[in-house]
Formats: C-alpha cells, sequence, structure tokens
DNA sequence: GGCGGCTTCTGGATCGTTCCAACGTGAGGA
DNA sequence: TCCTCACGTTGGAACGATCCAGAAGCCGCC
C-alpha cells in the first residue's frame, strides 16, 4: 500500500499514524522503534495504520531529533586509466549491501582539491556523515590522524602503517600472506628461480607483499638477491623490470605486487615470443577483470574484499553503538586463484 | 577555523553566529542563502562570525525545513566477475565530483531483493533522496514508468529503448556511431570481410550497435550475410562465435558489441596462433582497462563517460529547480581508442 | 476499599533551520 | 511636519521526528 495514490501529495507523518490508530504521537514512534513497549493489540492497531498509510519516518526529521544521519562517507577514488586495479568495484557493492542491512548508506564524495583532507571536513561539520571509512592509507597520509583529532567515528581499509600505536579501528588483507601463497604454489610447481616485481620502496603495503615473497623463498633455501625489481606501479614499468630479469637473473616465474605489473610481464614475454604458463610462469595481485579475461587468464592473488566490507561494517557499528565498542584490528587472509599464467 | 578546538562538543548553529554577529538568526541565514538581501557592511560582519565560529548549517534540520535532501539516488550495480565491464568507476568518479559542485551528494543503495523496484521506493518515501539517476534501462525494466508514476525525479543514462513516447530526461550514448566509427577505422585500414559479434536480438542496445556496423558495410556496398553472430556477454561466447566465423565465413576482422567479447575474440585468435592486429585486426567496446593493458593494447570504443555524468547532472539540476525544467534528451557521440589489436 | 508499584500511554518541549508577516528606519515628496 | 515607500531586519511559527516527565490504567496486597 503506498500513499502516492492519496491526493494529498506530502506524505504521511507520525500524527497522521497517530490520528488513524487512535493514538498518540509517542505510541506510533514506539511502535516503529520500540515495539516491546506497547501492549500486543495496540502495537498490531498501529502497524495496520503504518501499512494502511504507507507510513516511513521523515528521515531529515529522525535525523535533526537524534543528531545522527545513518550515513556514512566513502571517498570514491577512481581506478587509474591504464592500470589493472578496479577492486573498488567488488569492494564498493558489498559494502552497501551489508551497511544497508544494518541501517546506514554510503554517501561518496570526492576531493575536487589536492587536499587530502578536502571533503571530510565540511561533511562532517555539517552532520552529513556519522562516520567514514577511510580506504586510501598509503604513506604520509594525513586523514587517520585528522580524523583522530576531530573525534570523528571511522574505520580503515588497511593497517595504520606509519603508526604502529593508532587507535583506531581497521580491516586489513594480509599482503604477505597472499605472496607467500603465491610463491610456494609457483615451488610446488618446480619453479626455483622466482623473481619479485613490486613497487618502490617507501610503500609500505608493497614491503609487506614483498616480504611473503622473499619468507617463502627463503624457507627453501632458495637465494632472492638479484631477482628483485621495485618500480612504479604501471604496465611499462613492468614490462622493461621484467625485461631486465630476463636478461640477468633468467627467472623462470615471476611475483608481483599487481595485476597491472603482471600484465607488463606478459608484455615483456610476448615481446620475447615466450608462451607465458608454458615456459615462465606469472602471478599477479588483486583478481582484476584483466586477470580474469586475458587470454589464458592470469593467476593472481585474490583479496576477500568482501569480506573486508563485511567486517568495516561491523566495526562501524562497533564505534557507533552506545557506549562505543572498539575492537581490535582486524587481519584477513587472501586466496590464490590459478589460472593458466602459472601452468 | 575549526569550531572543534572548541571546550563544547556541539557544533556552533545559527543562533550562535546571531549572536556573535549581533543580528538575528534570520539574517544570519539569508546572509548564508540570500547574500544580496543584506546591506554590505552587516554581510561583512556576519560572514566574519561565520568563519570565526566555523559555522556550517546543519544539513538534517536543513533538509527538515526545505523538505529536500540534496542527496541524488545511484544504484551501484557491479560489474559481473569475468566480464570486461568496469565502466562504473569513471562514470562515478565524475557524477560525484560534478553533483557535488552543485550541491548534491550521491547516495548508493542496492536491491536486496531480486524486486528491480527494491530500494527505490524506501528511499523515495523516507525523503532520503530528492531525486534517482537510473542506469540500468535493459528491457523491460520498469524502474522509468515506476518512478514516472509516483512523479519522482528522475534522469536516466540510456534511452528509453521500450517507449519512445516516455517523456523523462535522458542522456545516452550513440552506440551505432561508436561502431560505425569502428567499422570506417578498419575500412580504411583495408580490410572488406567484417565481421560483427554481439548480443542477443532482444538488447535494444545490442541492436543499436549493430546497425552502425552494418550501416558502414552498407555504406561501401559490402556485404554484412552471414558475418554476423549473436550471442551472450561472456568471454567464452565471444571466443565461441568468433571460432565459427572464422571457420565459416573468413573475416579479417571483427567488431565487437563489449570489450568481453572482444576478448573472447582474442582467446579464439590465440588458439590458432593468429597474431590479432597483424593477421586479424579486432576492436572493443567501452575501453575497459582490459583494453587498455591486454598485450599489444586493444582498440575500443570509447564513451565519453565523463561528459554523461556532466549532462546527467544538468539535467537534474533542471528538473529540481522551480518551475523544474525538462531539456530534451541528449544524444552524445564515442571516440575510437585505437591500439595495436587493430593494426 | 485504599494504596503502592508497574505497565502503558500522553502532551509538551526540543533539535536547527527556513518561511512568513510584520516592524523599524531613513529618504523623498507634498 | 507628515505621509508614503522601499529596504533591511526581526521574532514567531513551522517542518516531523524523538526525549522527557508525568498521567492514566491495571494489578495485587494489606
Amino acid at each position: 500500500m503506498s500513499w502516492s495514490g492519496r491526493l494529498s501529495l506530502a506524505p504521511p507523518t507520525l500524527a497522521d499514524v497517530a490520528e488513524r490508530a487512535g493514538v498518540s504521537r509517542q505510541t506510533v514512534s514506539n511502535a516503529v522503534n520500540n515495539p516491546e513497549l506497547l501492549r500486543p493489540d495496540t502495537l498490531a492497531r498501529v502497524q495496520d495504520a503504518i501499512n494502511e498509510l504507507g507510513y516511513l519516518p521523515n528521515r531529515a526529521a529522525r535525523n535533526l531529533r537524534t543528531r545522527a544521519s545513518h550515513m556514512i562517507g566513502l571517498k570514491f577514488n577512481p581506478a587509474q586509466e591504464g592500470t589493472a586495479n578496479a577492486a573498488m568495484d567488488r569492494f564498493v557493492h558489498t559494502l552497501v549491501e551489508t551497511s544497508g542491512e544494518s541501517g546506514y548508506h554510503i554517501l561518496l564524495f570526492s576531493d575536487t582539491t589536492d587536499d587530502p583532507l578536502g571533503g571530510y571536513d565540511d561533511l562532517l561539520r555539517s552532520t552529513a556523515v556519522d562516520a567514514f571509512i577511510v580506504t586510501d592509507t598509503y604513506l604520509g597520509n594525513p586523514q587517520a590522524a585528522w580524523l583522530t583529532a576531530q573525534r570523528a567515528p571511522f574505520v580503515a581499509f588497511g593497517r595504520p602503517w606509519d603508526n604502529p600505536r593508532a587507535s583506531h579501528a581497521w580491516v586489513d588483507v594480509d599482503g604477505a600472506a597472499g605472496t607467500e601463497l603465491a610463491t610456494r604454489h609457483l615451488l610446488d610447481k618446480g619453479h626455483t628461480r622466482i623473481a619479485w616485481i613490486g613497487w618502490r620502496k617507501d610503500s609500505f603495503i608493497g614491503e609487506d607483499r614483498r616480504s611473503g615473497w622473499a619468507r617463502a623463498m627463503h624457507e627453501r633455501d632458495l637465494p632472492t638477491t638479484g631477482l628483485a625489481s621495485r618500480v612504479e606501479d604501471t604496465v611499462a614499468s613492468g614490462r622493461d623490470a621484467a625485461s631486465a630479469l630476463l636478461d640477468e637473473a633468467h627467472p623462470s616465474a615471476f611475483v608481483c605486487a599487481s595485476d597491472t605489473l603482471a600484465m607488463g610481464v606478459l608484455h615483456a614475454l610476448g615481446d620475447r615470443g615466450i608462451y607465458w604458463g608454458k615456459d615462465v610462469a606469472v602471478v599477479g595481485f588483486d583478481d582484476s577483470q584483466v586477470a580474469q579475461v586475458v587470454p589464458g587468464g592470469l593467476t593472481s592473488v585474490r583479496q576477500p574484499l568482501e569480506q573486508v566490507a563485511v567486517e568495516l561494517v561491523k566495526a562501524l557499528e562497533g564505534l557507533l553503538s552506545t557506549p562505543p565498542v572498539m575492537g581490535p584490528g582486524v587481519l584477513l587472509s587472501p586466496t590464490l586463484a590459478v589460472r593458466m599464467s602459472s601452468g
């Protein structure tokens, strides 16, 4: 039943329902928010009225009174053109669904200026959102510290690398475990000369992922010197790095910090007429769409983004409850999507 | 200057600013919303007070009074796994930026149920959003008709294919022009046997894109019979279709309705040891990340998604102004991103 | 029957903003 | 001097929900 068929344009209010049910406004409010306070027969009468009128609480009024917006702010960082990293998609979808089940909606914003704090401040001060989900926790990003100082509730996707004593809630994926998984997979296939192509040294995430590769190699007493390269996250860089490694270190397999770099390796192999998967194995990171549809398929470490979203919402619910409950950081394990590029 | 440094936890209100500036609340409100009503010296005094206190209007209160939320609802449809279609990303980013400049925020939602109207109704009735942007205008989707019946303001990304007399605002990309561009590009390269792989016949968008290919072919008096295939939008379907066409019609080039299908063609060519770009040319549709990073690069029709977002916001602004202004539908032209797969 | 104690329900106040009607002020004309 | 008029400014009411204190109803117990 919908109010849209009625003559009046305005949606029904609490008072309309109260009048129809023959009770006071407060009783209707209780029926909606604290049904257990009502006598069963009263509750039934009120709910009938609600259904007949198609009543739904006005969010603005509720927000004003409760000083909460039931919105969660998310800065939308688009994937860079020419890279394979469109993981945002899968993540955001689950985030929207999960938060919706908890009564929260996702509000997107972006920084128009170069200021990494752009957008956060305005939304917070205008009480447009109750909390934030912060995703870009790269080195030196001041968001976490700033939000903490503002006492703004937020949860981070990503560990506080540069401040181990940071007190905010976070959820992250164990990148080292992912590359270790990838490297072991290649070792089990019989490879011994496994190269690493990752990001520049100032990337905590890159170094973390690299450590997984190194750990798996050292575990089997295999050397890593001369087998690692650290470059920018572009296809061209990956291609150049792979080319240099092929010339100098003759690896039979590559583990990469991203699918973008892995695609660079495929380029380099293609340049030399080497078949990937058969002659040389390649593993990427992110299980992007590119990994899934490239001819043959690219083996790739898959982050449990759906699970990350669920954990983030869970943490936010704790943070926004009264009294606030703060769980410890959550570290999830990735899996490996095996395709032809690794045999 | 921020209020966060102050002792009181609550943000400053209009009344606080009014007191500090020595004027009434309404005058502050006017300073914010209708500055031209104030005498310059009063305006300056009020603005000083606003800056000193770091005042920003409370959105809930404003929304309640003005009966508007300044939010735009967008149903977030995630790309399917295993396809190359992650165009949402580029589109959403510009949408967030553009709408932000007009004072609107993007609210994401998703349908938890199978009901295509899921989510729309609740948001509308609870006055959580002022309008919607509808993106999935596939055949038989009742959203547009339903929203029209509810008198809910909305703008569609996609033409009202199944109802040419639909009265709502829309923005779309001329798919036929895109495939025509692609086909001409191949014709200019000397190809004459150019095949088409598209979607099943019940897809209006698919048939539109197909018509561009057919038009370009007929323009040069080239045959199209036996050169077209209509399948599902998966890599495997594209591969099978390409394989069959290669056997039966011996095309030297393919134009596809999506990058996903084009990747299927690349698979089929790879299976036969045919070099794409050199022996057989391939053009996709969407300029996805896959097209950009696949070895050699896939030539692809690029939709002006940024421009679409801008036009959508422009149309929404008209719709939400008083009185509402409804422009005609807007049809934008795609471009062609040429890469190695077409020579 | 009267009275505390518990549940259930009520009316008024409140959140922070904008709408509305009315008010004070100063310039200009009679 | 008085009146008109326009401009700038003001206080009260309203938006629709929830919080709060208290009233009404109901129970059993003395």
